[in-house]
RNA sequence: UGGGGCGUCGCCAAGCGGUAAGGCACCGGGUUUUGAUCCCGGCAUGCGCAGGUUCGAAUCCUGCCGCCCCAGCCA
């Protein structure tokens, strides 16, 4: 399966696993802090995808080592969207659940003269840690005596200090030329209230001290993570090292998914939300995948996306086209439907009978989808930019007496255009030709466009939301986010929407020639259609504008 | 100015000493009752720059240049 897959860390297991490696455990590690979002999807599809390639397993591994942030509606929100994604995890496990382990593991790094509680403040230790190009200076805790030291971290646990008032720290170099190296924090003070561990414990584990050895303990062959860790490469090596553990995972750094006119902070994130830009973390307009989601992209469409922007360790920033070609491709095998966002309102001054029943395709490549009925009558709506008093040269839609095919229905011609006082068009008075109903033709007329349609008489209204980039620049910062946010990212239509789509219990739709749309998870009704736009059409029409 | 990374077409990305894959985007054309889909074709004498090694270099060597990350008791 995927055996197409070729990248540096595919590339890597291969060689472990021909080299008597056995077998592949990945882990997916967020920390619930927060809603994922589509650069997540690149490390899930990652993990996810190499233990299913090779036969192994992932585990969804939760770092929550910082109780101050963390919650379980967010473990719960990671979860349902790791699975709409579309994978299975192995846990999920917690490095909380390694709590006392971690635990032990620490006192024996003291034991081992490898660790030390240091009593400097949070500004001494910043301050004594040196500068990028300057060594730092070693605390005056560094060479305290193994038994004070163990003395000290169990009336740290015990509770017997406030916050701040000591840490854990490795003893490796302060003069290291990497920052990390520089008697790193394993161990801070806590009095906090952990989502899963309550009160039990008030000293919790640095990332740093924890990951390494979660991996290890989960036998985690390959550990996974984004560049900004390379530097951390040398620390979860060396704790790994220093104690009694019998596994050592290698650490493989690749470069995250950036997205062009895309924000991936949560900060920023919640800036857009409590800043009423958009409506919630849900919204449409945002990349997590919950809003992506409620957008209609696919789990398929993302996947697909991480399939094709590769594994490396280059820093990239993709265009956002190629996401929406993942979508469009995907949704290439929705059920069609018609729908009018402007309408306009057009009147067939010879239809006399009573209303036609018409029959149309779901999807005119995939007849298995089976078919619809619409009605057609006297009164119809277009949209209105299908019809033009002045049309450019080439346009193909309708005009003063010209003449156009409605999709799956009648040829009409135009022969009179109402107006208001005001000169706003308000209806088009129109000639339908009775013997060219679609696909019985006999009247010989090639009509050179094909508009779509609904019947006034049966269509059902519908709120529609279109949705525009969030921002108007390509490289939106944290800096900058509000100047280039885009006004007009997203516009409400009141339109009109045929019957069979609101009756079908299908999500998602294309509205031939407007793009692909989907009933809105949570403001949709039948007796109240909302749906969003997940994506338009590709459009190569373009007027030659003087 | 310390350390760690990265530089191949507008955006991704193969390539690992034998003479620049592929995708997206873009541009043409064909089919089409969606200006969609689908199908064809075009799109890097050049791989950050400069030297060098070699019969031969994007690939090896040397020196530059540019960009990113690191000085949280965050992850």
């Amino acid at each position: 399966m995927a055996a197409d897959l070729r990248d540096f860390i595919r590339d890597r297991i291969r060689r472990d696993l021909d080299g008597g490696g056995a077998g592949v455990v990945t882990r997916f590690p967020p920390e619930p802090n927060g809603y994922l979002h589509v650069g997540h999807s690149k490390s899930i599809c990652l993990n996810f995808g190499v233990a299913q390639e090779f036969g192994g397993k992932t585990y969804l591994r939760y770092d929550d080592t910082n109780p101050e942030r963390e919650s379980t509606d967010f473990v719960e929100a990671i979860q349902n969207d790791v699975a709409w994604l579309g994978f299975d995890w192995e846990g999920p496990t917690f490095a909380s659940d390694y709590f006392e382990e971690l635990y032990r593991f620490a006192e024996q790094l003291i034991e081992r003269g490898k660790a030390y509680v240091c009593s400097l403040t949070a500004d001494e230790i910043r301050r004594t840690r040196g500068t990028l190009t300057e060594p730092g200076t070693p605390s005056p805790h560094r060479d305290r005596a193994i038994a004070e030291n163990l003395d000290l971290f169990r009336r740290m646990r015990a509770g017997e200090f406030p916050d701040g008032e000591h840490v854990l720290r490795a003893r490796i170099d302060m003069a290291s030329p990497n920052v990390n190296m520089r008697d790193p924090i394993l161990y801070r003070i806590r009095h906090a209230t952990h989502h899963r561990t309550g009160d039990d414990w008030c000293i919790y584990p640095m990332y740093d001290f924890t990951h390494c050895i979660c991996d290890a303990l989960e036998g985690i062959t390959h550990s996974l993570c984004t560049l900004e860790f390379e530097d951390h490469r040398p620390l979860y090596d060396w704790v790994l090292d220093n104690i009694a553990v019998n596994f050592h995972p290698p650490q493989i750094e690749f470069s995250r998914l950036e997205v062009e006119y895309v924000v991936m902070s949560k900060r920023l994130f919640a800036a857009l939300v409590d800043g009423g830009h958009v409506t919630g973390w849900d919204d449409p307009r945002m990349p997590t995948l919950a809003g992506m989601r409620r957008r209609g992209y696919t789990p398929a469409a993302i996947r697909e996306l991480c399939r094709r922007i590769g594994v490396t360790k280059s820093e990239n920033r993709i265009e956002y086209e190629l996401l929406e070609f993942c979508v469009r491709r995907d949704l290439e095998r929705a059920p069609r439907g018609m729908a009018v966002l402007d309408p306009l309102r057009v009147v067939l001054t010879n239809f006399q009978a009573a209303a036609e029943t018409l029959s149309a395709a779901w999807h005119p490549q995939h007849p298995d989808l089976g078919n619809r009925e619409m009605t057609f009558s006297e009164v119809l709506y277009i949209d209105r930019d299908d019809f033009m008093e002045t049309p450019p040269p080439k346009y193909r839609r309708l005009t003063p007496s010209g003449m156009v095919r409605l999709r799956y229905g009648y040829i009409i011609i135009c022969d009179e255009v109402v107006k208001d006082a005001a000169g706003t068009i308000v209806e088009l008075r129109c000639r339908y030709v009775p013997e060219s109903k679609s696909g019985s033709d006999t009247s010989g007329l090639k009509p050179k466009g094909v508009i779509h349609w609904v019947d006034a008489g049966t269509a059902q209204a519908a709120s529609v939301r279109l949705y525009e980039r969030l921002f108007t620049e390509a490289n939106p910062t944290s800096a900058n986010y509000l100047e280039v946010l885009n006004p007009n990212s997203l516009r409400v239509m009141d339109g009109w929407v045929e019957p069979a789509v609101v009756a079908s219990g299908e999500r998602a739709f294309q509205f031939e020639r407007l793009g692909y749309f989907v009933k809105d998870d949570v403001d949709y009704a039948p007796a109240r259609p909302v749906f969003n736009r997940t994506v338009a059409l590709r459009d190569s029409y373009k007027p030659k504008v003087p």
